[in-house]
DNA sequence: CTGAAAGCGCTAACAT
DNA sequence: ATGTTAGCGCTTTCAG
């Protein structure tokens, strides 16, 4: 190997130069390193050797025998809606924690490069040998996730839920919040509110969580003997504008919004370029709570997301697959509050079921 | 290895199974995956083999002998603020496309760990063999510049300069933008204004953006005989929030915030909390120009940070330090325009430099 | 408890 | 151009 770069390559210490500084085997120092058992002596001496040498185990050495990369592939689909870079760092602390790092995949890139995008990434991390790979909000063909069983990879599906073609679960562990559940709250809600003239912004169709929503709230204001007018948003900015409009075209007087990353599209487009008052001509719900949805320029009513505890079950249930069991995993809905602030109007009648009233102007909040 | 787990760890393929299969030798295989010489036969063979078996080589293996593991380590302190999932999102795919992956950290936490955490960070990413280290917007300490330098791991710094204390830039490539350079050009275009009382809330001033924003700030209304009231903002919302209601309590009518994140806070507060009317009241101009900034909730007058651009320079001074060359990596410091909005009033006289006048309402712009 | 030896799956000289 | 032979730096039997 040329020393072409006298600055780099300087100090290539193994625990062969360990041992030998040591007075002992190279295995006694693998063994005090690798936490097995070791005697006070040894231990002490190899400590002391490795620090004055500077040593550090070479982590990809290690990974090759014992079969575990302590890597975990994320896959992410964009990374412009709030809740994802939120759930991002709290997903890479908790691994970081245990012991794992993230190896990260975004495959959306501007507008979601699509499916054939997430193969390629998945191959990839495949290649690099991550112990699990954790899909957020992104799809998986069949194929992709039998390639994945076959090369012993188990997945976990953040935030999607996922029906393989025989209409089972593919053994998939799968954390989402629930949606349907959610969206039945915010129809309630919006009933409540004395609403009769619905609109409503559905997320992207091909997601499970854009269904989920869309079926609820349309389910609910169903058996209320409403129907509410829809447009499609695709969970994209540019889309929830035009959407906006066509739905105030058709004067409706509330609109339930698949995401809050899209509802702030909306209220742009409601306040600033129509003029209109929320919740006074109309009022508006989101999905997520992401922190933004607090800010006094927004003051959205939301459905909560409980990321922290979304996340916690993530991590959960990768180290529950990544421990030996391969136990099927139930899919796991964990609900959230309806955080209500000031784009709607106060329910003309008692409304039930977890639910958070934020007033955003004094700061403080309290429970009903 | 007992098999304790029968649907997982079912196919091991190596090289030599495929061998076995394509009735070649083991070496045969590896050059035909690692794109060495190869008679047009033996490709055909290995690759059919390949195919059927399923066989993907085992990038761990490969990195242990050519020691490149293509992976680049990535340290940022938070995602809260838009301008970091932006670029994180276009330095993964930019890296992608050079076949390199990103091993991620958040150094940060809720709210900045600080030093400590980074420190044993970078320890796990060396222990990982990473190639190269970007830290985003997060100070190295000069001990922990010479460990890597002493691992041969190249470290580029991406929206952060950084001074050791011999006072020389410690041999570290650095991508930031002109700082010092945009902030003179806001001070130059309130003062066109006809901006007297003037604020400022401040950026942390342990980074060098903070300190640069300020620095270029306060000399040029210096030198214009005005001194700003200032606040310390830290690049965080409440800081930014309570600045806001200190700076309007001594009557200023004009305010520049150190980035976007925290303008949205001090907005927030000057039109819903104190109800003022921005720009008329007081005009707001922020730094970074985020998505967000050119939303019709905020529409705010600020410095753009050239992200693609910085992603660019710092992924060729990746590549070009993973190249082989050590070359001290001179500080690149990349400008962009002054994006114009309606957080500030109309110039009163004639303002020059780099400046585009957006027009959010009839969403076109013109670049004056 | 410790050392010697055998690999993990692959690449990189060497020969042929 | 292809096969043979050494290892990369470490963990892990297996003896002692």
């Amino acid at each position: 190997m040329a020393d072409r770069n006298p600055e780099r390559e300087r100090t290539k210490v193994t625990s062969l130069d360990v041992a030998a500084k040591a007075g002992v085997s190279q295995s006694a120092v693998s063994r005090v390193f690798s936490g097995a058992s070791a005697s006070a002596a040894t231990t002490a001496k190899v400590r002391a050797a490795a620090d004055a040498l500077g040593y550090r185990p070479n982590v990809l050495a290690r990974s090759l025998i014992t079969g575990q990369s302590r890597i975990i592939g994320l896959v992410v689909a964009y990374l412009d809606n709030q809740f994802y870079p939120d759930a991002l760092e709290r997903l890479s602390h908790a691994l970081q924690v245990q012991g794992y790092h993230i190896m990260i995949f975004i495959a959306g890139g501007a507008q979601g490069a699509a499916e054939g995008t997430g193969d390629r990434v998945i191959d990839r991390m495949l290649d690099h040998q991550v112990d699990a790979i954790v899909a957020a909000s992104v799809g998986l063909s069949d194929a992709l996730v039998a390639r994945c069983r076959r090369a012993g990879i188990p997945v976990v599906l953040f935030n999607r839920g996922q029906i393989d073609s025989c209409g089972t679960r593919a053994g998939l562990a799968q954390i989402t919040s629930d949606n349907i559940g959610g969206a039945r709250h915010i129809a309630d809600y919006l009933l409540a509110c004395g609403h009769a003239s619905i609109g409503h912004v559905r997320g992207w169709q091909g997601s499970s969580t854009g269904r989920d929503r869309t079926m609820g709230f349309v389910d609910r204001l169903g058996a209320a003997g409403i129907v509410p007018r829809q447009e499609d948003g695709e969970y994209r900015r540019d889309h929830a504008e035009a959407a906006a409009r066509k739905l105030m075209a058709r004067g409706v007087d509330a609109i339930f919004v698949g995401n809050d990353h899209m509802a702030f599209a909306v209220l742009d487009v409601l306040r600033h370029e129509m003029g209109l008052d929320v919740p006074g001509d109309v009022a508006v719900v989101g999905y997520d709570d992401v922190p933004m949805a607090a800010w006094a320029g927004y003051d959205l009513t939301t459905l909560r997301q409980p990321v922290g505890r979304m996340i916690d079950a993530t991590v959960e249930a990768l180290l529950a697959v990544l421990g030996g069991g391969d136990q099927e995993f139930a899919a796991q809905e964990i609900g959230g509050p309806l955080v209500v602030r000031g784009s709607t109007r106060m329910p003309l009648r008692p409304v039930t079921g977890d639910i958070i009233r934020h007033n955003t102007k004094r700061n403080g909040h309290e429970r009903l």
